[in-house]
Order: structure tokens, then C-alpha cells, then sequence
DNA sequence: AAATACATTAAAATCATTCTAATCTGTTGA
DNA sequence: TCAACAGATTAGAATGATTTTAATGTATTT
């Protein structure tokens, strides 16, 4: 079967063998110019409404985990029953908008550089994540 | 019944009254100079092995609720199976050790002041937190 | 001290996530 | 090309944190 290389070299990239599924699993998340911020719940709900195939739970959580390692998405660090993931892999922060529970980017020029002073002998920093919580301003 | 007016007015503030059970709680979340980070399961462990009082879950997780919404303790933004709350209110922010699991304070003026030039019309900010994921350095 | 409002509890319910085990499909090497 | 194998898919079960329930208990108010 061939699919479009884009998609397939995400994959195996990912560590991931290219499937029907995991295609349109790509093409949800990666067609569109614009980036989002989506829950797997989300996820399975586009693809049911979007697509004529099925896509089993199972199959969405480890292909959005193995995109997830590889840094193709990445987890946004909030306090959520659900975990939230960003197709916007780029370098920026976020707003959680405690009283819609929803996220709104920050871009990297509308915030310093966050700059730590201090370290963990033996350890480097992979991330740096700033959460700005906002709630209506009465 | 008379208990520590410290734990009773912090308790009432919380909107809670003053109970056996939560002062417990109390006297293990705020007896200490030490601030620290935890679970809710971490709570009840410490609980159960230096009371002699038994604390049901429900009540652990209400108390620490209230004071999580009144500002006497704080929700820590990462990912987790579990809630991580801290006992230090000050502004601060954290490392989070992946390899471990475990959460270290970053003291405020170990990092910059971060500014947001981004608004959001109607809201205001509530609280802004830096967490830096750090992971063994090869 | 009675009446009320709130608290406590064990157990059940909920919900996201992970695991399982049976079946299926890409992939590889002859 | 095609058999054999490694990895993928799936529905459903299991797990584990958190929330709810409903019966009973306790602080508070009058």
C-alpha cells in the first residue's frame, strides 16, 4: 500500500509502521496550516465525524504517544483530568483559561526568555514551559 | 471541642469547619517549617502512620480542595496519573525530573521575573508558572 | 438541648488511560 | 512473489485517581 511520504515518514520516524489507521490519525493532525491544541477524546471524535473508518482507542493513544516522544506534538503541562497535546511544536507558552477550560498560545515574542539560574548536577533541561492561569476579571 | 486556632481559622477560611480528621490534616501540611510537594495517597500515608486517627479519602480530598481553592496550598501544571499539590504558596516554580518523577523548587529569584505582553480581553491573571522538565544529561 | 447544617465514611460510580489476547496486516528475505 | 514474522488493530477488561452516594455522625445555632 502507498501513502503520502509525508505521513509515512512521520511514522516510521515515530517508530511506527504506516496503516490506514495511523494515516488518517496524520491527517487529522498535521493537514492543516493551522496548529491546535486537542484531547484524545477530541481526536477520536474528528476522526469519527471526518473519517469512514474506525479507529480503535488503543491504536489513537499509542500513535499519539509515540508522536508525542518523538516531538512531533507535545503535552502541555496543566492540571486536567485529560492530558492536552499541541500540533504547534514550536517554541511557546500558553494561557489556561480556568473558567472555559481552554488554552490559548502565547507566543515565544510575547514573553522574555525564561531564564533559570539554577541546576541539577547530572541533569539538563529538556523544556521550559510557561502556564499563565486566567480567569475573569471582575 | 478546642483545637490550635491556626489550623481552625485556616480551616474556616477554607469555607470547612474545624474537625478531628482535618486538623490532622492540618497539622501534617502546615505543622512543619519544611514546605513540600505531594499526592493525595502521599497525604494518607503520613496520616496513617503518625496518627492513630483514621482520615477517609473523601475528606482528605475535600480538605485539600478547599485549601487548594483558597490559596493555602497549591496545584502544581504537570502531567501526572496523580495531582501534585505544594506547601510552599510563595511564587516559586519547579523542575520536574522525568527520569524520576519528582518535582524541585526553582526560588524566584533563581529565574527572571517572566513578563506576558499578551492580553485577553475580560480576563486577568491568576497565576503564572514556570516548569523546566529536566532529564539525565548524557 | 433540639434542630439544623455540615462532615465523615465505606463503598460504588466514573472516567481517562493502559493492558490483554485474539486476529490481522505490513515487511522482509528467500 | 510469497511465506513467515514482527508489529498493528481491536474490543473489551483492568487499573487507578478522583468523585459521588447515602447512611450515619458531629459541630453549630437558637
Amino acid at each position: 500500500m502507498i501513502y503520502d511520504p509525508k505521513y509515512e515518514n512521520k511514522l516510521r520516524e515515530s517508530g511506527l509502521r504506516p496503516t490506514k489507521q495511523r494515516i488518517k490519525i496524520c491527517e487529522v493532525l498535521f493537514n492543516s496550516t493551522e496548529t491546535f491544541h486537542f484531547t484524545i477524546k477530541d481526536l477520536v471524535k474528528i476522526i469519527e465525524n471526518q473519517a469512514n473508518i474506525k479507529v480503535s482507542l488503543a491504536t489513537v493513544y499509542n500513535t499519539v504517544h509515540a508522536f508525542n516522544k518523538k516531538g512531533y506534538l507535545k503535552e502541555i503541562p496543566i492540571n486536567s483530568s485529560q492530558s492536552y497535546y499541541d500540533t504547534n511544536i514550536s517554541h511557546h507558552h500558553h494561557f489556561f483559561d480556568e473558567d472555559e477550560n481552554k488554552l490559548i498560545d502565547i507566543d515565544q515574542n510575547d514573553v522574555d526568555e525564561v531564564m533559570i539560574k539554577k541546576t541539577i548536577p547530572g541533569k539538563k533541561i529538556k523544556s521550559i514551559e510557561v502556564i499563565a492561569k486566567i480567569v475573569t476579571d471582575n
